[in-house]
DNA sequence: TCTTGACCTTCCAGTGACTGGAAGCCCCAT
DNA sequence: ATGGGGCTTCCAGTCACTGGAAGGTCAAGA
């Protein structure tokens, strides 16, 4: 298989499955003219690849995944303990996200949107104390 | 001012001042020795561009709100069109974090995390059918 | 006066995970 | 032989910093 096939086969762009290969996590073959040559086995570490990343576990994560998953004499504790691990950050950044948004909503909230400049978009992001004050009347 | 005193009120990184200056985003003086020399305003500035930051907005969008916090004849409706997109963003981006969360509970939760190698993340990760299966069982 | 140490400066390189593009082979069909 | 698509490598850019080296400046103490 060339690249362009085991591309549209992983859902991955070519691009980033050269991009793998400089980092070690696969080793296509190589044909006499050079180009790659991948094996079903390599087709599958991409497709396992490309599903750990869109759960969001990094480049790093992905690599021990694959090790784990490569070793048959695995401990799942052990793979329960890394997906737990990336299950905590997503729920340390999803409570990020949550209090960008709160704080921003009371803000819109409180924006006419007109033509006028008042703003107290503007006027919490200047001051502090005046975000507090609008939390503060909001929920008083 | 020097940039370690206006790094501590602002509370930035020094770093990311003189960052901030390379990019534009902020004009201080310099003295005869070469020394950056905030001004109360620059201060202001550098604090709202922290709060900004932190509410998750680019600096390209940060550069955009500083814009208009220093146009006495903005319109209050384009700082809230601009604060209401990056809300989209943030409600987007939770979104996805909350359905890889979902997802990796449910593998995470099959998974018995023991001494043995069988393992349903991995599983999930190697074969999307296994994956709907799981979530199938889990939801039938 | 000299020295020490904290502070300041610039410049260069690295992060993560790609992505775009240039320059140049290779292969197959016409 | 020519054209077009596919393949290769390498370099640069993304975003928002961050670390570190090399060197100038300043104020306080011996």
């Amino acid at each position: 298989m060339n690249i362009k096939e085991v591309a549209a086969r992983a859902g991955l762009p070519a691009k980033t499955i050269r991009y793998y290969e400089e980092i070690g996590l696969i080793r296509p073959l190589r044909g006499a003219n050079g180009y790659r040559s991948f094996r079903d086995s390599d087709l599958h570490k991409l497709a396992f690849l490309g599903r750990a990343r869109s759960l969001g576990f990094s480049i790093e994560e992905c690599r021990a995944l694959l090790a784990l998953y490569e070793d048959q004499s695995r401990a799942s504790s052990d793979v329960k303990a890394l997906a737990g691990k990336h299950l905590d950050q997503i729920a340390a950044k999803i409570r990020e996200l949550q209090e960008m948004q709160a704080t921003l909503q009371q803000l819109v909230g409180a924006c006419a949107g007109d033509q006028r400049p008042d703003c107290p978009i503007l006027q919490g992001l200047a001051d502090p104390a005046g975000l507090t004050r609008i939390k503060t009347d909001c929920c008083a």
